[in-house]
DNA sequence: ATTCATTGTGTAGCTACTTCACTATGCAAC
DNA sequence: GTTGCATAGTGAAGTAGCTACACAATGAAT
């Protein structure tokens, strides 16, 4: 053991603002788009796997293709993607960006990369690696514990 | 400018990794307890408080008093807290722990110095200050930026 | 041709959030 | 002490995001 507890649950707490505050710029941002944070999710998982049918964006983002059908209707209304029909399975659609949603995936990816180097960019190199470091050693962690239960 | 914006973003892709873990373990935790996210965090900050009137609930948890009303409403059926008269205020009343609310509260605070341990308590001392250190300045950062836009 | 699996969606329901309208009470000023 | 404004909480209505269950259409395999 070489860190007291109180310090680990003040770097705990650290963490979870660093969460609540991270969250809410970019929930701002999106909402700038006119994105809310699930759609934003789809459009960027969208934009990993190309033109796919809902189940596969399902899968992707881990909900239900029930909750899927609803993101995608609100993409569909607010002009990011459409429905195409799927070559070969009549039963599927090919989730599809428009000019509007491509646009867009582009720009949420420039501010990510932006806020990335706001964020760390000014950082000492020797602290950034130390800082990446632990949050290495956190996800082993907690992986770890979720494996188990 | 020190650190590159490929590590720059590396590092944000496991921050927000990090986060989605975090927030699934513990929200698998709330779960357990039959809490939900937005009704645990009002437990949290009712022990921070004390007992309080809905409105001073509102304004610490950040959301609209109407909203209050409701978590307040589910938390009362589910036996975290019940809602006291004010005394010397006829309009307000005081949203106050239940036995069970306390005992689930204090569990809960036992359980997030325990995460801590587990997350930090084997860091070598050099790396976990770095870590700290870290998010301190990514916390400055984004306090700067939110302040700004 | 029948059977079974898979894709998407209707229905219904829960949590979490908002705004707007309203009641009841508190409080201060005239 | 009444008038008038501010404050505490809630009803009504709506959005977003999620669930489970049921079902129609299609695909695939025997």
């Amino acid at each position: 053991m070489t860190t007291k507890p109180e310090a680990a649950q003040d770097a705990l707490n650290k963490l979870l603002q660093v969460v609540t505050l991270l969250n809410e710029d970019m929930r701002q941002d999106f909402e700038r788009r006119g994105l809310t944070p699930a759609r934003t999710h789809a459009l960027w998982v969208l934009a990993e796997l190309g033109p796919s049918p809902q189940r596969a964006l399902a899968q992707a983002l881990g909900v239900t293709a029930r909750n899927v059908t609803g993101i995608v209707d609100g993409l569909v209304e607010t002009g990011f993607v459409t429905r195409e029909p799927h070559p070969g399975d009549r039963r599927a659609t090919l989730v599809t960006f428009t000019d509007k949603g491509a646009h867009t995936v582009h720009h949420l990816q420039e501010s990510q990369r932006t806020l990335a180097v706001q964020l760390f960019g000014q950082m000492p190199a020797e602290r950034f690696s130390a800082f990446v470091n632990g949050m290495d050693d956190v996800l082993q962690v907690i992986q770890r514990e979720l494996a188990k239960g």
